[in-house]
RNA sequence: CGGGGCGUGGCGCAGUGGUUUAGCGCGCAUGGUUCGGGACCAUGAGGUCGUGGGUUCAAAUCCCACCGCCCCGACCA
């Protein structure tokens, strides 16, 4: 006996003594077509919202996930370690971010009273690790990896697996000495995540990303096409300007109106620009949009918007500082005196007030007159009100224009299938990971955090490649090559026959499920569908009669006629074909 | 956290005060006939009707509270 066939069993499932449970119908809590595909197929089961079991196939799919991501994080010299999922309060309390993360962080005690937390990420614990062990610069660069569950307590999990409450993240974090080598780091995780998402069979881009609660450095999303993703990406048709809505900006057209004196207009229990515009008969390209923002211990800013445009919270967020919160009505009212809907920009000259740069020399605008039920026509901005600054706070639009070549702008919804940051000293200085350089100056580590979801690249597997039968896996990251299909099994000769197939394709190294279950046809043929197998082979009394055998692809519906012992020399092709259509 | 929906055998659902043993389809078990696209016959097992309280002679059904799940929004590496 060879070591392979030694080995070879263990990549053979019999359907019926498996825990694969496909279900007729589509279970009812799952609506996103991946989240369908997923319990239908019996790859996952949900015990809690956002909280799933990863059953055989689907955390077959995970494995396969997992090694291609170690190999080419092995490949740019990344070294796999594993950190703890629970972590004592204190080393958050250092970073801020106890307090930082709110509700979003599953707390607990032990039982001597003492705080803990499930990770929901581990910057705070690799930078435990560098200050401990990183002394001199000659220790750097690093880069250090793992594999591991996150827990946040999202305020709204959905769509089955993407956004969860548990989920499986591979999280690198580099450590480099000055901003050149971190942009070399984050060059490598670039290329790895490039070779990742290509292997793994995806259509993704790279696009420019906002950082959130990881700072504000350098930040790129890898996003793949989807409908039903959280990510909305803007996209230029002509280069290659791609970009987060949250940071995207585009150039809009100015608008021109009749300049003219500022005068009243009564329009009663008309707030919103639609109902103003259409009152008054109006473009909403002739409305100034006026949001007030508060935030605790700073100054109070109003933003002004064309009516066609809406704000861009995270460019607020992140100019302005994380604690603005758009205002309440009690607010608006003691600032303003008047409700929402009638306020503007006109005698506060002592508020800050920023405004669009699409607004810049604009004349003839309505806007509110702080007075309620009344706005007020003929605005010009440069005579009648003081604007500290004019920036670029709007959400681009399709059809804008790109600010890089001109081109039109277009937005495609996606998901985030990984996310790498360059951080910066922001944790290793309020953490103290410090190293000495050449001349003995104590300076501290610059790092980058790099995160992959990846459940997120099995769901969307699901979304990009499967269709109404069910799931289409990639080969890459198949949990079995092979679906054997055996009709009539009762029957010795077919059984024998299959036998003989399956060993002959076990010494070839396939991984295989064997369908033999003693149950109508078309349910088998189902159940290969539903899972996705990318290469089925059918032995019952068709073939029997030929000595040649179906073999068809999953994906392209194909089909072979393959004489029986040729059968795994086809399945060998077939393979490598497909490995080679990945990413066609 | 706001809005909407749902909770009844493993799954999908019906039943919305009164046939005492709560139904139907699928699945499951046993026997038999079938066998290249979700077959058929027969027999059978399986249910705290989400939880607690209340109204009533009588509650899956009406009332109150709570819990859980899904969807939209807010929010979010």
């Amino acid at each position: 006996m060879t070591l392979l066939e030694v080995y070879g069993i263990l990549y053979v499932m019999k359907f019926d003594k498996s825990l694969i449970a496909t279900l007729r119908e589509d279970p009812k809590e799952a609506e996103s077509k991946s989240h369908r595909i997923l319990l239908r197929g019996g790859f996952i089961k949900q015990i809690a919202a956002g909280v799933h079991i990863y059953l055989p196939l689907g955390w077959r799919i995970l494995m396969k996930i997992s090694n291609i991501i170690r190999e080419e994080h092995d490949r740019i010299g990344a070294q796999e370690l594993l950190m703890p999922a629970i972590s004592p309060k204190e080393i958050w309390e250092e970073s801020g971010r106890w307090k930082e993360y709110g509700d979003d962080m599953f707390r607990f005690k032990d039982r001597k009273d003492r705080d803990y937390c499930l990770c929901p990420t581990h910057e705070e614990i690799i930078t435990e690790i560098a200050r401990k062990r990183i002394r001199s610069y000659r220790d750097l660069p690093q880069i250090w990896y793992q594999i591991q569950m996150k827990f946040r307590d999202e305020k709204r999990p959905r769509y089955g697996v993407i956004r969860s409450r548990q989920f499986i993240m591979k999280d690198s974090y580099s450590l480099d000495r000055d901003e050149q080598g971190l942009d070399k780091s984050f060059n490598l995780h670039k290329e790895a995540y490039t070779k990742i998402f290509q292997r793994c069979g995806l259509d993704f881009e790279i696009v420019d990303a906002a950082g959130g609660l990881m700072g504000t450095g350098e930040s790129k999303e890898f996003v793949a096409r989807g409908e039903g993703g959280e990510a909305t990406v803007i996209a230029c048709k002509n280069c290659n300007y791609r970009a987060n809505l949250e940071v995207a900006e585009g150039r809009g057209r100015f608008a021109e109106f009749e300049d003219s004196q500022v005068t009243d207009v009564h329009t009663p229990d008309k707030r919103s620009v639609e109902e103003v515009s259409g009152f008054l008969n109006v473009t909403p390209q002739n409305l100034v949009k006026s949001i007030f923002f508060t935030a605790v211990e700073k100054k109070p800013i109003l933003i002004l918007l064309r009516g066609d445009y809406d704000i861009n919270e995270d460019i607020i967020k992140n100019r302005f500082g994380f604690s603005y919160e758009t205002a309440t009505p009690d607010e608006i009212i003691k600032y303003f005196g008047a409700e929402p809907g009638f306020i503007g920009p006109v005698g506060k000259d002592d508020i800050d007030i920023y405004v669009d740069e699409l607004l810049k020399g604009a004349r003839g605008m309505i806007t509110g007159a702080n007075k309620n039920n009344y706005h007020i026509r003929g605005l010009n901005l440069e005579r009648d009100i003081k604007v500290k600054d004019y920036l670029n706070l709007r959400k681009v639009k399709s059809g804008d224009k790109c600010i890089k070549c001109q081109g039109e702008l277009e937005l495609y919804n996606g998901l985030e299938l990984g996310h790498i940051f360059k951080l910066g000293t922001r944790y290793s200085e309020i953490l103290g990971a410090t190293f000495l350089d050449e001349n003995g100056v104590e300076k501290p580590i610059v790092m980058g955090s790099y995160g992959i979801g990846l459940e997120r690249i099995m769901a969307w597997a699901c979304e990009q490649k499967g269709d109404e039968h069910g799931a289409v896996w990639p080969i890459s990251i198949t949990p079995y090559d092979i679906y054997v299909i055996v009709l009539n099994p009762l029957n010795k000769e077919i059984a024998n026959a299959a036998d003989d197939i399956n060993q002959a394709l076990t010494k070839g190294g396939f991984s295989i499920i064997i369908d033999d279950r003693d149950i109508s046809a078309g349910i088998k043929f189902n159940d290969s569908e539903l899972l996705g197998i990318p290469i089925r082979l059918t032995i019952g009394p068709k073939g029997m009669k030929s000595n040649k055998f179906d073999i068809s692809l999953r994906e392209t519906k194909e089909v072979f006629e393959v004489n029986k012992n040729l059968i795994a020399d086809k399945c060998l092709e077939l393979k490598d074909i497909l490995y080679r259509r990945l990413n066609e």
